[in-house]
Formats: structure tokens, C-alpha cells, sequence
DNA sequence: GCAATTAAGTTGC
DNA sequence: GGCAACTTAATTG
């Protein structure tokens, strides 16, 4: 019989005080909102504001409204066009343990040089199709903001002076080669940050993702992930990741709103440590389309 | 690996 | 306070 195993009797009141003692215990280790927790930047379009996301081993960056257009009608617009894509799935089934599920929402995926395989969500090694030139402009958009930020604007003893995130010295490393290539009139292709990406369509507050981590074994070990979000604003829930022996409860750490035109870094070893999930929210209305842009590894 | 199910707590009228 | 709808955690396969 499914889902009908011995659930532990919960005490009335005890989520209300686990929610307290989480907010208590994040006040304390895992969040500070201090002077370096925004980072202004300024960029050719006008001031960003970076915004560290970061908890203990799980460093994060997040760019309010920047991606996907400047108004909201012009990122309307580009959800809308990103929605009439030809490879959108809409019924993904796969086996889990025998049992047939079908995926609660649609993706498609997309890759520079259309050949790139990657795993994900019970699918293996599924080939992803060249970017089409939207999802292309987008990622130039996410690459440019990030090259901007971490190379011209980030000063350096900031970036080891936010709380619980410090930039990976490999990928300012990779930065710096992909700006030395980009000024080089000789070096043939644009070089990238990101090779791959996957889209998600939330099409309504019912369709959601449970709690997993993004499969970091192909992945370009100090690239961090991007994830853009277009559309109506959806939840983005983290807790611990199962490590071990499985005693200690797993509630809910952290829950990070994520509105239309954001950006979210996501940093090694955010995956090694915490599992994210998009809930079920019944109010939430109209749809949310989400691409995460990687940088994998060529085999 | 992650959707589906269940039980129980929370919220809103 | 009572009900319904929703949210959450735990569990299964």
C-alpha cells in the first residue's frame, strides 16, 4: 500500500516551533544580512544589486529583475515566446523503483553545441538540441551580468569577506580566460560560461519539483549554476541533504521567492549539502518558466 | 532517483 | 468553534 507506513505523531504546535528555532538557529550560523550581504555593481544598464543567499557550505548570489528584459511586459513577452518553443515535453514518464511517474511539469533542454547529454530528474543522458536564439540571448545576457559583476565590479576583499561565500579563485580564473578570448580579434567562436540548459514550465501553482540536487558529477566543478526565472513568482525551498544514517528531521532550512527576471547562483558545494525543491502552491496563479543555464563537462 | 500518498497541522472564512 | 482547503513531513515504491 503506498504512502500508508508509520508516520511519527506530530505534537501540536511542534512545526510552528521548528519553524522558530530554524529562524532562530539561521539568525544565529547560516544568514547575516550586513553591510556586504548587498553588493552594488554597476553595470552599463544602471545599478544591480547582488544579494548573498549563502548558508553554511551552500553559497549563493541573487540578482533581483534582471534577466529576460527590463519591464515586465518585455519579459511577458519573452516567457511567451519561450513557451511557443517546438521541444517542449509535456508528458515525461519515468521508473522509480518499478513504479511509473509522470513528471509534473514540461522541460526542454537545449546545449551550444546540440550534442551534450546530461542527467536528470530519473532521465539518463537525454541529448540536448542546439539553443535556439532566445534561450541564446538570455544566456549572453546571464554571462555578460556575471562577467560584469565578478570581474569589473567585485572587489576582492569583498569576495572573500561575505559571510559563508567566497569566489572560487578557478572560476574567476575561467572568467578571466573567457574576457581574454572574447578581446582576442583572432580567437575564432565566442568562448561561454554555460554549454547546456535545462527549462522548466510550471504551468499553473499545482505543477511543481520535489526536493532533489542537481547532478554535479558532470558539471564543471567551480562553475556555479544559473538559474532564471520568468513569470509568476514561485518558492524555492531548501533543506539538508540525506547524508549517512537518516535520524535527524529534514524540515525546511530556507525559502527564497523567486520572482520574474531573477537570477540565482548557485555555487559548489551548494548540491553537496542541500536539496532544493519548487512546492505546490494552490494560490500561486499564472505560470513560471525557469532555465538553468550549466556549464558541463564534454565527454 | 522523485512523484504519489497519507496523516496531521495551519489558515481563512 | 467548525469546516474546508491548504500546507507540511514522512513514507513508499
Amino acid at each position: 500500500m503506498k504512502g500508508s507506513g508509520p508516520r511519527q505523531a506530530t505534537l501540536p504546535g511542534l512545526w510552528k516551533r521548528e519553524q522558530e528555532s530554524n529562524e532562530k538557529s539561521k539568525r544565529k550560523t547560516s544568514r547575516t544580512y550586513d553591510a556586504v550581504s548587498y553588493h552594488k555593481c554597476d553595470d552599463n544598464n544602471g545599478v544591480l544589486f547582488w544579494e548573498n543567499k549563502s548558508l553554511v557550505n551552500g553559497p549563493m548570489l541573487l540578482l533581483r529583475g534582471a534577466v529576460g528584459g527590463s519591464t515586465s511586459t518585455q519579459r511577458k513577452n519573452t516567457k511567451e515566446a519561450l513557451s511557443s518553443l517546438p521541444d517542449w515535453d509535456d508528458s515525461v514518464t519515468f521508473n522509480i523503483y518499478g513504479k511509473e511517474c509522470c513528471m509534473r511539469r514540461r522541460i526542454c533542454q537545449y546545449s551550444s553545441s546540440g550534442d551534450i547529454s546530461y542527467s536528470y530528474s530519473g532521465l539518463k543522458n537525454v541529448v540536448a538540441p542546439q539553443f535556439p536564439m532566445l534561450v541564446y540571448e538570455i544566456k549572453c545576457q546571464v554571462e555578460d551580468l556575471m562577467l560584469n559583476y565578478f570581474l569589473d565590479n567585485l572587489e576582492p576583499s569583498l569576495s572573500t569577506g561575505i559571510k559563508h561565500f567566497a569566489v572560487p579563485p578557478e572560476f574567476m580564473a575561467l572568467l578571466r580566460a573567457i574576457r581574454e578570448s572574447r578581446n582576442d580579434p583572432t580567437s575564432g567562436e565566442r568562448s561561454e560560461i554555460f554549454n547546456y540548459c535545462l527549462l522548466n514550465h510550471y504551468r499553473n501553482g499545482e505543477e511543481y519539483m520535489s526536493y532533489h540536487t542537481d547532478d554535479e558529477s558532470s558539471l564543471h566543478p567551480h562553475c556555479p549554476i544559473a538559474s532564471v526565472s520568468l513569470g509568476s513568482t514561485r518558492n524555492f525551498d531548501i533543506r539538508q541533504r540525506k547524508k549517512g544514517e537518516t535520524s535527524t528531521k529534514r524540515c525546511r532550512l530556507d525559502r527564497i521567492p523567486l520572482g520574474d527576471g531573477d537570477l540565482l547562483l548557485m555555487f559548489h558545494p551548494m548540491q553537496e549539502n542541500y536539496e532544493h525543491c519548487i512546492p505546490v502552491e494552490k494560490r500561486v496563479v499564472g505560470d513560471r518558466i525557469n532555465l538553468t543555464f550549466r556549464r558541463v563537462n564534454k565527454r
